[in-house]
DNA sequence: CGTACGATTGAGAGACTTCAACAAACGTGG
DNA sequence: CCACGTTTGTTGAAGTCTCTCAATCGTACG
């Protein structure tokens, strides 16, 4: 159980992210604080929302590895977007209602639970915070449309190295991941269904991102010697992530 | 040029959309349809707003057909969207101000264009509004999420099927569309950079989409004989386009 | 009637998949 | 603390989907 003090120092990293492109009010910020929020933990590979399901609380993951993904008929998965501490992975469908797709964790994950009629409340009383979650909505969108480009336009290598760039930036920028590589709790099998690719695939493509010096992973500790090399391999530029503006 | 009578029109055409989920008040559709909206016609093939531009206005599609792409260093094009009358391409980058992509035309087209002022003026003026407009985007962001999955997991044979699919039911829903086929004015190059293909396979899946009495297409004009049938051999199911909630 | 663009065809190559087996790492219970 | 089972990672070989290149055909339009 967290105690009063971590469920705000949590909601902060919610507050991060929400006032990084304009500026939050005192009290706009304050009723972000005061969210009532109920601590989950969740296992690894845990279905959070299951598609189909019309979900009373929205979800902000607050430690661990969380996916969006699809289950195709014939069994498939394709994982639709990845979320770290700070995000929160069925924004997408709280105004809409109906998710389209499961939401489940890759790691064990804290994640926070916000009722539907919570948030709700709060945005009628400070509509200018709709704002900022529509925009928290749109970054999630610009890096969806990122992976289509790669999905559809982009090599197994790069596509893996564009994926590895990305994570590290947005790893970064809540404090999880140094300036020369960070955790990555995904098994081959999860990173190719991120990818599009089969695992076998991605289990060669990585050994030639290790041939090529540009990173080395040792169960999920992910080391990159060269960011501006690994970057160049994959034709990552983070503009898109709208990180800075 | 466009007489105000058409305009209104016109703006019904966004009304229509806004207003399918949650029911806007009487003040609220007032305002919309009184957004002041320059119409300008575009040729086909024309960029409406270029990559790294800071757009003063937003564009509404009013006939036509636009798209958002992104052109890769090697000249390589993923097409991200399509967007047909009453859909508004540029709204994902409204709130965030900084587009990371291009939007241009596929045909010759209406567009109607908004200043990004009016808009926030209007939202400022009525809060409740934002939701309906962010709603838009979500369901944008939801078509781009099953791209992803079809670029991710589908063959090219399924991922054609679906798109076909997707553009009828969208072009039904706002009237330009029979029930047995519709206009479908991109060349086999552009459907190509959409669905992540190169134009000689296109051209093939074509040819087996006709072998199987799936489809005619002579020109623009695409016939569908048996809707169930495409939607089936594409894994069509129509829920993430939110048509009907 | 020529020109240009889009559609079509054929042949060969390459990227990625599938299947199948094995090795290594990991967690768990005895 | 070791044995064991399960999961994850690795390797090889064969196959297939899709691509590239390059030529040809059709058709609309000036």
């Amino acid at each position: 159980m967290k105690t009063a003090l971590d469920e705000q120092a949590q909601s902060s990293l919610l507050l991060r992210k929400l006032g990084r492109i304009d500026d939050l009010t005192d009290d706009e910020e304050r009723a972000v604080l005061n969210l009532p929020m109920k601590v989950k933990v969740f296992d690894a590979d845990v279905d959070i929302i299951r598609d189909g399901d019309r979900p009373s609380d929205c979800a902000v993951v607050l430690s661990g590895f969380v996916c969006r993904y699809k289950i195709l008929p014939d069994g498939k998965r394709q994982i639709l977007g990845l979320y770290i501490p700070g995000d929160m992975p069925d924004l997408q469908s709280f105004p809409l209602q109906v998710p389209d797709h499961g939401v489940g964790t890759l790691a064990r994950s804290n994640v926070g639970l916000i009722p539907h009629e919570c948030l709700q409340d709060m945005l009628r009383s400070y509509p200018n915070l709709t704002k900022a979650f529509w925009r928290e909505t749109l970054i999630d969108a610009a890096i969806a449309r990122e992976w289509m480009i790669g999905l559809g336009r982009r090599s197994a290598y790069q596509r893996t190295a564009h994926l590895l760039c990305e994570l590290h930036l947005r790893m970064m920028s809540v404090g999880l991941a140094r300036s020369d590589g960070y955790d990555l709790p995904l098994t081959q099998n999860e990173l190719a269904d991120t990818l599009g690719l089969s695992t076998v695939h991605v289990n060669r493509v990585l050994q030639d991102l290790r041939r090529e010096k540009l990173i080395t992973l040792r169960g999920s500790a992910l080391h990159i010697p060269d960011t501006r090399a690994l970057q160049a391999a994959g034709e990552f530029d983070p503009a898109y992530l709208h990180l800075t503006d």
